[in-house]
DNA sequence: AGTCCACAGGAAGGGCAGGCGA
DNA sequence: TCGCCTGCCCTTCCTGTGGACT
């Protein structure tokens, strides 16, 4: 094919998306950071935040709050709604009422003490840079912030169990013990996370000061989800496009899934851009059931893009010696190691120890891309014993996509 | 009961890069 | 420009583990 003719086709391809009508009315109904007018199934757990933060405008500090429940129950929605609220009201009434949130779970936010505190300063306008000053000049930089609001401060951080993890509790230490260094200015924290154990590991006195208050965040049902999925439908979607079923089917997928709504919304919004690409007016069932391979498949492979270079020779070590064997086989640390180390002598490249390669195969476990379990095996050793984590066919495309990234 | 294996994983520290303030 | 600080990735050294083997 001549270049013309490619470039003919790119123009035809972008021509027709303009002219094609979109069965999208509001895309962004969809999103998962969309917050609606009407949260639904939430009321009693709208209610209690609402009511453990009204003290806020009343100049007074409001417990700390500790909300759990699985992915997708609508907790950082709920809290997010009710604090959106809550400044408004503030704003209205002329009162200093300030709202942080931190999402300790995104890269190069809360990895570190320094980069969260900064992260806080920062999001209440006090620039701190990136690196480069020592921690305590960090901390009374952003006590002196906080304390210039004169007012009440909320910190929301979610995911807080993944920040206890990266960053120890010294820092929940120092937060639940701020009001005792602030004069002007009363902070209150709500801890998000989906981990409903986090805090025994916590030490005793930030868990009892972290959880004054508890709310406590159920699973959505299947009929509850399918009530969101129409709600957001209506407002996502031209009359007509989305059937029932479709609705009803993403609802039980989710459902099944710990109660989900964020994988229903993603369902619905994924069928929906499949349909459209196939030049199809309706999503039908059928288009339910690609959306879901697809999802899995693209959370896959964007996890493996993300990885360091030992990491992904690592993981192509791992398919190299269990692709070619029958499903369930497994291998030990001291296998991978060693193919790890033909595989860098392949492309002259210096190995890493195998202490470091024992930490890789943990993380890429985390991730979810391989499985690794430790295994005694009595006179044989203590090891790991690695095995695949998901179907053949996507770690054939991952392989093939690692040997180019990688030359070997 | 004692030994042995093949690591797991904690602790300490090195080297480098990035960024800041003086 | 230089000294200082932090983050990140890694090494080295070390102790711990627990079931098979003797």
């Amino acid at each position: 094919m001549t270049q013309n003719i490619v470039q003919q086709k790119i123009s035809m391809v972008f021509k027709s998306a303009i002219d094609k009508k979109s069965i999208f009315k509001n895309k962004r109904v969809l999103d998962i950071s969309y917050i609606p007018d009407n949260i639904l199934h939430r009321d009693s757990e709208l209610y209690e935040i609402s009511k453990i933060l009204s003290v806020s405008l009343k100049n007074e500090r409001p417990s700390n709050v500790f909300v759990y429940g699985p992915t997708g129950t609508g907790k950082t929605l709920v809290v997010d709604y009710v604090c959106n609220e809550l400044l408004s009201v503030a704003r209205e009434n002329k009162l200093s009422v300030h709202y942080v949130y931190v999402n300790a779970k995104l890269k190069r936010i809360a990895d570190t003490e320094y980069r969260l505190v900064s992260h806080i300063a920062n999001e209440l306008g006090e620039h701190i840079p990136f690196t480069g000053l020592p921690t305590d000049v960090v901390y009374s930089r952003f006590l002196n912030k906080v304390e210039s609001l004169n007012g009440v401060l909320i910190i929301v951080i979610d995911e807080i169990d993944y920040l206890v993890n990266k960053i120890g509790d010294r820092f929940l230490y120092t937060l639940t013990r701020i009001n005792q260094d602030l004069y002007n200015t009363k902070v209150s924290i709500i801890g998000i996370s989906n981990n409903l154990n986090f805090t025994e590991y916590l030490d005793a006195r930030v868990r009892s000061s972290l959880s004054e208050e508890e709310v406590v965040f159920s699973p959505y049902n299947a009929i509850q989800l399918r009530d969101i999925l129409e709600d957001r439908s209506k407002k996502a979607f031209y009359e007509g496009v989305v059937e029932n079923s479709v609705i009803n089917k993403c609802a039980a997928i989710a459902a099944q899934e710990n109660g989900d709504a964020r994988k229903a919304l993603d369902l619905l919004r994924v069928s929906a851009e499949i349909a459209e690409r196939n030049n199809e007016y309706k999503v039908k069932e059928y288009h339910v059931d690609l959306a879901q391979k697809k999802i899995d498949y693209d959370r896959f492979i964007e996890v493996v893009k993300t990885l360091a270079q030992h990491q992904k020779l690592t993981l192509f070590a791992v398919l190299d010696l269990l692709l070619s064997k029958d499903v369930g086989f497994k291998v030990h640390t001291g296998d991978v190691y060693d193919k790890y180390v033909s595989l860098c002598n392949r492309i002259k490249k210096t190995p890493i120890t195998q202490r470091r390669i024992s930490d890789i195969i943990n993380e890429l476990d985390i991730l979810g891309i391989i499985n690794a379990k430790i295994k005694n095996l009595g006179r044989y050793g203590r090891t790991r014993e690695v095995s695949l984590a998901n179907s053949k066919d996507v770690y054939e495309k991952i392989y093939n996509l690692l040997k180019n990234d990688l030359y070997l």
